[in-house]
Parts: structure tokens; sequence; C-alpha cells
DNA sequence: AAATTAGATTATAATTATTATAAATATAAA
DNA sequence: TTTATATTTATAATAATTATAATCTAATTT
């Protein structure tokens, strides 16, 4: 983790950007947590139990930082918040989500199943593609036994 | 359009909802703007035009009715506010979105692209895709000649 | 046709998520 | 250390959406 910690301090940096303690301890429960999708508030509550004088606002401005920065992605399932996902280190494309549709899991697609779709936006529409939004709604593995078995 | 609105009215029925003035005058306004994506104050501001006495509330509750029937999809490009799309006639699933990160045009593509995704995701995942999003952020043909003019 | 009932709407208030502002603080550079 | 800049805090403001209670409408029953 430090050495994540290190890189992303980097990355800031470059762009004259510092890692002040309170983008760090955003920064240490995004990556503990990183197969979660937290909204801006659970991030917030998460934090505060690291350094309880953080704001909400600081909360915000650094989740809307590191999304410029292409180190999270902000994505919205449709239940009225912004949710934070970091991106694999490295990866050039945000990843895909299974949404449950019964239970509200959310599963993450970490392989790029778009390449050939992107092709033919490309050729076909003429648009060229810098990234992507892929979610599926469905029924997910534990879902669909539970059915079965009570059926 | 009439009858396009006649099949739509038999579907709330179905379902034990009524064709008030109010959300024929909703859906007029979605169906002539059907390559729009309009946000609720969009789609309130022009329902006004035709029935003035329409309040707020009330095209919110229309247009989440009209999603729960899916009969409009509910979206979000990550603007803050929910955009509202009427589903193609027949169509099973929701179509696509180019959105371009220079000019905010927002283009359809109706094709579904996604079958041989959904299989591997069946196949490889076991989950049962009942639906999908999927938006592509990029640049879209008029932008990328007026860059290359410009340069 | 009048009365009843359930559904829908209006106007308004409340809530929730997010962003802006100004003053205070911390950090890095000179 | 001084200076300049970036950042945070605390608070207020805004914007989107939802809830509430009173009123209205339309269909159904009597």
């Amino acid at each position: 983790m430090e050495h994540r910690i290190d890189r992303i301090k980097k990355q800031l940096h470059a762009q004259s950007y510092k890692l002040t303690p309170q983008r760090e301890a955003t920064l240490r429960v995004l990556l503990e947590r990183e197969e979660d999708h937290l909204s801006a508030e659970d991030v917030y509550l998460l934090v505060k139990e690291k350094a309880p004088e953080i704001g909400l606002a600081t909360v915000y401005r650094t989740l809307e930082l590191l999304s410029e920065l292409k180190i999270v992605d902000k994505i919205n399932f449709g239940d009225g918040v912004s949710r934070y996902d970091l991106r694999k280190e490295g990866a050039e494309h945000f990843h895909h989500h299974l949404v449950c549709i019964e239970c509200g899991s959310v599963e993450e697609i970490i392989d790029d199943l778009l390449q050939d779709v992107e092709k033919i936006v490309q050729k076909d529409w003429g648009f060229q593609v810098k990234d992507h939004r892929l979610t599926f709604h469905g029924i997910c593995k534990q879902c669909q036994e539970i059915t079965v078995e009570v059926t």
C-alpha cells in the first residue's frame, strides 16, 4: 500500500498538487476499501475515523481531484449519489460493473471486454473513444441460486 | 405519434394507471424530442408550454412511472442531473451513447453491440444479464475535424 | 344521476447531495 | 524568517429530488 501511495504522491507532485494529510487519509480509505463503491458520504465517515477533523467538503474536493487525475473514477448507478472507484494501476480504461437488481451487489470486471466494440464505434461512427462506462443490470450468481432453492 | 401514444396508454391501463392529460403532455414532449436527452427540468419547461398548470413534481412522478414501465430509460452522464430517454418501441435493451468530451454532444447507437459481451458475462461470471448501460466518452467526428483544421 | 372511492395533481415544504465563499492554516520556496 | 501559494475548515448557498397534505378528477357503484 505504501508503494502505491508513494506513486500517487508523485503523480500529484507532477501536477504541483500536494499530498496533504487529509488527502492521504482519503486515499488510504479508498485503498482499504478497493472492492467497494463508496459515496462521498461513505468516504467521509470512514476518513473521519482516522482524521476526525476532516470536513465533508474536503473529501468532495479530494475525490474531484483524484477523478481529474484519473486515479479514481466517478460512477453513478442511478441511486442519486456519485460513487468513487479506484482505478487499477496502469489501467487505460474504466472497468465494468455487474449490478444485481435483486440484492444490489456490485461486482467488478477487470477484463476489457469492449475492444472489438470500440473498434466498430471508431470505424462506423467516426468516434474517437477515450473511455467508457459499461454496467450490466441483472441477477447475480448468488441470487439465481436462491431463486432456484425457493422455487 | 398518435399510434404510439395509444399503445402506451394501453400499457398504462394494463397496470391500472391512467393516462392523465399531464402524463400525455409529458409523453408528447418526450416523443417530439426523441433524439434529445432531457433532464426533468427540461421536460418540465417544455411541458409547461402545452400545459402551463403542470407542476414539477408531477413531471418527476410521471418520468419515474415511465421508467418503471420501461417506456423511458433514466440515464446519468455524470453532470449531476438524471436524463430521460425514450426507448425504441420493442427494444429489449437500452441503447448506447457516445458522449463527446469536447462539445458535450450525445449521439445514440441503436444497434446492440453487446450481444457477444453479454454471452461472455453470462458464461464466465454466471451473471444473468437483464439490461445494460454503455456510454463511450471521446471525441465526436465534428470535433475531430475542427481540431484538424485549427492545427 | 348522485355518491363513493381510488388515483392523481398541485402547491409547498423538506430533504439530500453537492458546491461556493471567506477566513484561517499549513506548506514550500526565496 | 518572510512571502506566496495551496489547502482546509466552517458555514452558507444552491440545485435536484422527494414527501406531505389538501384538492381535484374520473371511474364505479348505488
